[in-house]
DNA sequence: GATATTCCGAGTGGAATAGTAGGGTATAGA
DNA sequence: TCTATACCCTACTATTCCACTCGGAATATC
């Protein structure tokens, strides 16, 4: 029961281009220098996020990925969901395909796997990749280099 | 990000033995009967149900297990965390080996991590088998059979 | 001592994860 | 127009994890 690579890095690849979002686009291989980790795998993360419609590309020298609005407009969970689908704790409750148990009528612990998707996403959602930077911008102060 | 079986069936037969705790002991035979399961994989299930000290077992004919404690002081948290390990929504915190990432001391993503496991964590920490039942009760109002 | 049950460890097929590899296509700048 | 730089796309692969199955030993009851 784990978020796979593809959620852990997707946040922290659009981490980076939020960082960037005044300056323009920022190329995978910068993105993968940063992050030190494979930009051949990382593609296949942003033609994900690209078809979900969150960051924009530009193709030829000086191109790159951009995100596709403001950094308050996205959120933790937006990416998350973009790159993973939709969250199920478990797999009888709230997915795309949602296999039908025969017993979901009067399944006494369906609820609860309810319960636990409406809280991971209530706090996935309310965080934006701009509360990140702000985040970040606050620890700094006082902080070397 | 799921839930495996081990911890969406270890809970319904946790219930299972829960509503049976006034009687004594059931067989792994009877549960897996009742939940229409494989009673080879919830005899793996209950040996470590044992080992984390939710269950009691007696051997032998008119053997089996049984509850530990009252179905109020069991949670689903316990049951899941028995099974499946502790929640880490992400690989990088809150878990036993908490493999150590090099960048943890300044990484914008590791807190939200943090927030996520800690409302899983809520969730089912506040359902004990004792509220199961007692919602299985109160649905049986004005139901037929 | 026959039978029912828990206990224990090993094995296995399939699916998912976490990537690699390699070629194609658009475009900025010389 | 050429070339280097980037995105684009599809296929392949090694490894790990999941969801079991199987066989047999230990133990308790009648």
């Amino acid at each position: 029961m784990r978020l796979s690579t593809k959620g852990r890095y997707g946040v922290m690849a659009m981490y980076q281009l939020a960082l960037n979002y005044e300056n323009g686009t920022i190329s995978i291989k910068d993105i993968a220098q940063k992050m030190d980790y494979s930009d051949a795998y990382l593609e296949q993360m942003f033609a994900t996020l690209k078809k979900e419609r969150l960051v924009t590309s530009h193709r030829g020298p000086k191109g790159g990925y951009r995100l596709s609005k403001d950094p308050d407009k996205i959120t933790v969970g937006d990416v998350i969901r973009a790159l993973e689908g939709p969250i199920e704790f478990s797999s009888c409750v709230g997915g795309s395909e949602n296999y039908n148990c025969d017993k979901s009528g009067f399944c006494v612990t369906k609820d609860i796997w309810e319960q636990v998707n409406d809280s991971i996403n209530q706090v996935i959602d309310n965080i934006t990749l701009g509360d990140l930077l702000n985040k970040n911008k606050n620890s700094k102060i006082g902080q070397r280099s």
